[in-house]
DNA sequence: GCGCATGCTTACGTATACGTCAAGCAGTTC
DNA sequence: GAACTGCTTGACGTATACGTAAGCATGCGC
């Protein structure tokens, strides 16, 4: 290997350090689609030459930003959030609006993804259990 | 019109009957989309010449799919759903075996995502009241 | 019988999210 | 120092889910 992995305390201040491979295999995905979240903007990790260096922020930006994909974002709104909650500090009170409507919006939004979902977890829970019923019957 | 929005009671039945602009209205997605649904196998409407002609178990059966879209599903796993709830009453043992099986990892899939639309929730809502602090306090 | 709206099919175009080579460079090892 | 390994940057390919435009049929109103 070129770099023992790279999940070694390189850092001066201590901290640990990722190669591509180390998330790539920590969060199952390719380290294409990796690449492709930095093409994306979602993830802007460090340089060793032309290497990519990922610190622990990375790593939980990272863990974000899949979490986020899982329950249905789109890249393009995952960034925007991402940039969103990173100048948060600003403060400033068209900022402060901005983030609170962004923020109700999709706190709306997955109310209600979260109804469908209980909506149709009843349904297959029904469909599921009658039919170990009906199993039951025709074996016992 | 060409038929009178078709939404007329015409089946010897008295069956409430509907065109495809009526579907399309209802559920706010375009005709293009219906007959995309019906290219994939995911719904069969009766035909009067070579016009579309929705049942109310057609419009049950898109309601259906759009909530499963909602939930992440893709079309393909909506078909083989849809395909498997269609022949449940057969109840060979296989078949039910697979219903249960299906259903079961299904229900885990939507469980999980149930709790990561939970932690974003929780997530979000302290932006979103920390953000509405701020404000108050930069405003009052 | 003419026009206009509605609907049909066919086909190509588009956005998203990657997969899959291809070719090259950089350390490492033997 | 040649092979090997891992990483890098293109560039093209693929699957999904439609959008959009073209051209034709049909039926209602006038």
């Amino acid at each position: 290997m070129a770099q023992a992995s790279a999940s070694m305390k390189a850092d001066e201040t201590g901290e640990t350090l990722y190669g591509i491979a180390d998330l790539a295999a920590h969060f199952d995905i390719s380290q294409r689609t990796i690449r492709f979240y930095e093409d994306k903007g979602l993830i802007s990790p460090r340089r060793v030459g032309t290497q990519r260096i990922y610190t622990e922020t990375d790593r939980q930006r990272l863990s974000l930003i899949l979490r986020a994909k899982a329950i249905g974002s789109k890249l393009s709104e995952i960034r925007t959030f991402l940039e969103l909650f990173g100048r948060e500090g600003e403060g400033r009170e068209r900022q402060l609006r901005y983030v609170i409507d962004r923020t109700g919006e999709k706190i709306a939004e997955l109310e209600e993804k979260r109804r469908q979902i209980d909506e149709t977890l009843e349904e297959l829970r029904l469909i599921h259990e009658g039919s170990k019923e009906r199993l039951k019957k025709l074996k016992g």
